[in-house]
DNA sequence: TCTGATAATATGTGCAGACATATTACCAGA
DNA sequence: TCTGGTAATATGTCTGCACATATTATCAGA
């Protein structure tokens, strides 16, 4: 059981798992320093580091200078989804994609997107709506505004083949984004665009991106009734 | 600019960051090799591997062996979101929580389900479904099967006073989970949970949680009218 | 031209040692 | 008793080196 069979840090991080569920090492409790485990394991403290390391970030493990390591109480486990990249979906579904720009006009966004997007002065806007399908049937319906100011390529795109999603993808890289999930009645425009009642619960996305400091594009998307995003943690 | 002043992963990530961001390595593109970097900042290639390493986690890079690092096509950005642990939610709003255990009984979960659980012939099911409030308002309407079989204490436990997800968290260790988050309307006995009107969207979390292959629980969260899950990326 | 063995190469990882840094524990002095 | 400085300690990270491993490129032989 103690002997030095883990010389690598994925033995190492399946024996702390290991430890962890079996309440080896209860909840909330401390475990051995690195020096330790290192002699333990037969192997050096870095293979030990970064099984721990990697346990930390996973939440299994609460760790901090000094202090050291313990198990985490409440293991705050992290779902990591991917962002939808619809055609890929669509695609991967084995389905037929398209995509249809059915609005495209310069504009204002309302007083609190603005604020939401910390936008300046004499940032300029485009409002783009637009449904993507599946064997023809509407999938996703978006409506979004982009910064023409900090995209000025976008101007000339026009997203009326492409889905601006996929064209800011590659061509606006952004570094930081907040995103929210929620559930919403049909509108009247909504239902419209989707083919379905007013009313019927939509699951909805918005999602806010940001170059550093400079708004991207703010875009809000309804998905077809059903949908479901699904993912493993 | 390429003198050798990135000592520490971070600024040698944050380096490899700016210049993907500001295209001196396109997407889709290669990047030099790890020991090539290492020379041009100055530091070990093993400082240069773990900022690649993080970035390539990050999904910003894709690295294969002998084939080289490339920045990716598609960055397929993971948003990290934390499984509502609901008490903690709704304490964090500063709003006092509640929770009220409304029905408890053993019993067989449907043939669908069973299948999803990849339940075994003998497992003894308990079906418990309970309200969790904020400042007195219902907040989560939930509905869930935990395997008593799996996880003996929770017939003694009964969840009468402690919610099953807190109480599961801390006792029953999951190895492997199944999420969905999907939007619905309401029904007749969730608006009557809720206190909202039937046939409001609400926003729905299914999750199923395995200790390696034997199920523990399947829960199916209702949350109030409104409510949203958010992130950031 | 095709196929399979072989070499070349980039990343993946291990080790030992060192120093950096955050944080705690402790103790002296007011 | 309280406070601030100092020592102790566990984790964080860097270095230089080595070898492992996956994958590609190459080339000989059929």
């Amino acid at each position: 059981m103690t002997a030095g069979e883990f010389k690598n840090w994925q033995a190492v991080q399946e024996e702390v798992r290991r430890r962890i569920h079996a309440r080896i090492w209860a909840p909330g409790e401390m475990i051995p320093n690195e020096q330790d485990l290192a002699e333990e394991f037969g192997c050096a403290r870095a293979t030990v580091n970064r099984a721990l390391r990697n346990l930390s970030e996973a939440g299994l493990l609460e760790r901090r200078r000094k202090a050291g390591t313990r198990v985490a109480l409440h293991p705050v486990r992290k779902a990591t989804l991917s962002i939808p990249m619809i055609r890929k979906e669509i695609e991967d579904l084995g389905q037929s994609y398209g995509y249809e720009r059915l609005f495209y006009r310069r504009g204002t966004p309302p007083e609190a997107l603005l604020r939401q997007l910390k936008a300046r002065e004499n940032d300029q806007f485009v409002r783009v709506k637009s449904v993507q399908t599946a064997d023809g049937a509407p999938f996703v319906f978006e409506d979004r505004w982009v910064n023409l100011t900090t995209v000025p390529g976008a101007a000339e795109q026009g997203f009326a083949e492409t889905s601006a999603n996929e064209w800011l993808l590659t061509h606006a890289p952004y570094t930081e984004g907040d995103i929210a999930f929620f559930a919403g009645n049909a509108s009247e425009e909504v239902a419209g665009m989707l083919r379905c009642e007013a009313g019927a619960a939509i699951f909805v996305i918005d999602r806010v991106t940001w170059d550093n400091d400079r708004s991207i594009t703010s875009v809000r998307q309804y998905f077809r009734p059903g949908y479901r995003m699904q993912t493993s943690i």
